[in-house]
DNA sequence: ATAGCTCATTATGAATACAATAAGGCGAGC
DNA sequence: GCTCGCCTTATTGTATTCATAATGAGCTAT
């Protein structure tokens, strides 16, 4: 933590040597938006760790930046919920109690739930037959027991329901609930057969999708969402929970 | 719209009469909060219409301020889509298509229908028995028609629902999603028989509740919130939806 | 020796100043 | 007469400066 030249951007006392002042590589366009995707990406990798203190000046230093954009980035980290603002006391990366976990991922199993539910009603032919090859693609992944690889596959067949409920509206929410809780989900294939049976368990899903019982896919999901959890906080004894 | 004293905090320049400069009575104690506070009063209000264009200036005069806690309550009201904010170009009140309106009615719906599934099995003694007698004193609003009486009471109810749930992330989300489609919900109890009808169901709902059936409470959620969204569909026909 | 108070330091909150972009108007050319 | 382009202007984005509150150290008194 002590080496955050992660994200340099803008190399402070440097003149511009024609790369694009990633304003443009980052979103919209303005420099708070580039930090506020910046820091997302550094607490949601864990290269911030939860709790850590955040100090705005050292930000503002470390993006080539003023602290005016600094602060609005860190606003809006605050409204989805990856840091946490005391007023006049400092900004820190969310530090979620064991019980604030349970309570989002519930929340969490309980949207996915929903979103495969109205994708198993909504779904194209097409996204039907994408979700399908999606899974088969991930077959080898699990043998090979290629554990970066599988969370990658795991994040776009997930995401790939939530477009299928065809509602914007609970695709932005699930995607903020995923974001919110990466910083936590880090050691989450870490069991031996974690990679199999995670395989498994969207097999199952994907069957009463294509049976066309959105009910019953929304029962597994929800399971599998837990089991997921469950599995997780065994690793989460330690740390301050 | 031309008269926005609504929410003048201090009044500029004007020395501190010894009244409390707001930042006390907004919320958590800074500029920024309290302006979000206003902002959010005046947009869910009606007072701020959807489509309205934002100035930042004309804001910080109202309130008696820069434009920095100006800019920062925006970018929070943003995050919760009450604004939408295009870079170098401005800020709106959030002008929802009839798509998103939907979108946002069936989210809503479904996390209802979530809050009192999980209430009916959660809710202690006392949070029962405090249901329903919130329920038992709006017989009396529904008999005098009472809408602005019934509109606090209905907010009540769902509230108490929401908190039933006993799962703050599922409160935090809930009470976003009604404060985000409080803008578009001003002709909702218009209808001749719509205060009779919403008692009605909602002492369906207790009554699913007080029988320990989630999923039938849940149901009967759903198709209440939807019945609420079509009947105020009916009066978005001439907006610009 | 310890507890409480005061003062200095530092970081956040807010205001002001500066820069850059987008929009609108005016003029010139086709 | 219409359209394209430049220029002006106003508004947003960013930087810098100022104010204020919280924190910690050091001192004093009990």
């Amino acid at each position: 933590m002590t080496d955050t030249t992660t994200a340099g951007l803008r190399k402070p006392d440097s003149e511009d040597d024609g790369m694009s002042p990633i304003a443009r590589s980052g979103a919209g366009g303005t420099l708070a938006e580039a930090i506020r995707v910046g820091l997302a990406d550094e607490i949601t990798s864990g290269a911030l760790a939860p709790g850590t203190e955040i100090d705005e000046q050292a930000v503002a230093g470390r993006f080539g930046a003023s602290r005016t954009p600094v602060r609005e980035a860190l606003r809006q980290l605050a409204a989805s919920g990856l840091v946490v603002i005391e007023p006049r006391r400092g900004v820190r990366v969310a530090a979620l109690t064991a019980n604030d976990l349970g309570e989002l991922f519930e929340l969490m199993a309980e949207t996915e739930a929903l979103c495969i539910r109205l994708a198993t009603y909504r779904m194209t032919a097409v996204e039907r037959v994408a979700l399908q090859m999606l899974h088969r693609q991930s077959a080898p992944i699990v043998g090979r027991n290629d554990v970066d690889r599988y969370d990658q596959h795991n994040r776009d067949f997930h995401t790939s329901i939530y477009r299928g409920s065809h509602n914007s509206a609970l695709v932005d929410h699930a995607t903020g609930l995923r974001l919110r809780l990466a910083p936590f989900r880090r050691a989450q294939f870490r069991g031996e057969q974690r990679l199999q049976q995670s395989h498994s368990e969207h097999e199952a899903i994907l069957s009463q999708v294509l049976q066309g019982d959105g009910e019953a896919a929304g029962r597994l999901m929800r399971a599998h969402m837990l089991t997921a959890s469950a599995t997780l906080a065994e690793y989460l004894v330690a740390p301050r929970g």
